[in-house]
DNA sequence: GCTCTTAAAGTCATTCTGACTGTAAGATAG
DNA sequence: CTATCTTACAGTCAGAATGACTTTAAGAGC
């Protein structure tokens, strides 16, 4: 057999974190790396595809080495493998990355491992990344916050109940833009996806707002035919 | 270095041809299998990918080598890699394919190479096909008959001048239903990136309609961020 | 001339969307 | 205990978008 470029699985990890104001902002997880090339730099959390390891479960795995966390929502996001990837490198170094976009709760998060060379960074203000991790991140926000529109992603983000100025507040982070409190009510509870659990949130200042969870009947991700292939990884929580 | 997964690169080639009744209906290029395992059975187009090739180079390489075409265009699909696609076979033959899918034009299509071993299908109603073949078709369809609603895809299947009836076929044809022409006119007129050149088609037995070009200026199709990457294939031509 | 066919323009009711107003239900300050 | 603050939640209104349909235009063929 000749020579083949080697395959190897990347994840971009998606969360959201209060900033210094109390605002959620979206943030992603990166590692240092400590070799050569880009030595130092920040880069996505990846490494090569096993053998015998299903793409979706080496992403998840890598996720888990990174943050110590489960993924609540892990979709393939594109492969990645133009010769110059790696300027520099030798044409025997060629790889071709898998990569997979994953959400983690923002509670969840919060415990994350963090390191010296483990740490989150504000999604909308990157420095410059190892290889092309910086056009990779561009699209998985792209895709992100066009599919936010119409699926139930931010289901990702939340706990199972949740109030909704929370899933607005998850929204309106990822859109970064504001939201019309009275239209996105009304979005959502056209929808269907959302329904109130008939419980309050209570202890705020002010009037105690309804707690809603999602719909489980309901699962639309849109991930079209490949929907029930991608379930198969649920199973084995 | 240790063993790792073979990385392939195959593609969905779409296509419109006149069926049996003179509509166009969807088709798709397939080729006949001359070795195990499925020995016999129709796959989609594809090969290994070459140590210094690009994936979209590759994914082109192999619709120019099993239809004579060059693709109007060309999108990566999704990366299959399953543990389970080949079944029987042993675990080291375990292979990784990134497949694109591609539009022809209708007319261009007509000339392509047909034999024994490679011809086209009707996609909506395919045979079991190879491998996870059936899987990706499917989704190849549901990506195509997505995107055709908010970019300029249709494109891919016409010439340069087209009425807005042929224009309506198209969108017929890959959704598979009927639309009011008064409707669809208003949508794509509203939408702008389809010009009138000034130009009619003569030779109807009707009032003859105005011939339109596609604005070059506007160049959605939808990519995202990675716009950039995928017209340097483009430039190629 | 008459008829057939499709092009192209226009109508109408319904739904969707964004901006906005009004009332409800708590907490807190005085 | 009342006034005020804050957010929840309900409702209004105008304009845009959508689907179903009607009308008129411009050819060909008879």
């Amino acid at each position: 057999m000749t020579e083949a470029p080697a395959l190897a699985v990347s994840t971009v990890i998606f969360t959201l974190r209060p900033d210094s104001s109390g605002s959620m902002k979206l943030a992603l997880a990166l590692v240092r790396r400590i070799r050569k090339p880009f030595d130092g730099q920040w880069a996505l959390p990846g490494g090569p595809l096993a053998m015998s390891e299903d793409i979706a479960d080496a992403a998840s795995r890598n996720l888990r080495e990174t943050t110590g966390l489960q993924p609540r929502y892990l979709e393939q996001l594109y492969a990645f493998g133009s010769l110059d990837r790696s300027p520099g490198s030798n044409e025997k170094d060629r790889v071709v990355s898998i990569v997979y976009w994953a959400l983690v709760g923002s509670d969840e998060a919060a415990a994350a491992i963090e390191s010296e060379n483990v740490s989150w960074f504000w999604a909308d203000d990157l420095e410059k990344l190892a290889f092309d991790h910086n056009l990779i991140v561009e699209y998985a926000l792209w895709r992100l916050r066009n599919k936010l529109e119409y699926s139930r992603l931010a289901h990702g983000f939340l706990g199972e109940r949740f109030t909704l100025a929370q899933l607005r507040e998850v929204y309106e982070a990822v859109l970064g833009r504001e939201l019309d409190p009275g239209n996105f009510r009304r979005m959502v509870e056209a929808n269907g996806a959302v329904v109130a659990t008939g419980e309050r949130l209570e202890g705020t200042r002010h009037r105690p707002p309804q707690l809603y969870r999602y719909d489980s009947s309901i699962d639309l991700t849109d991930l079209g035919p490949l929907k029930i292939s991608n379930t198969k990884q649920e199973k084995k929580k």
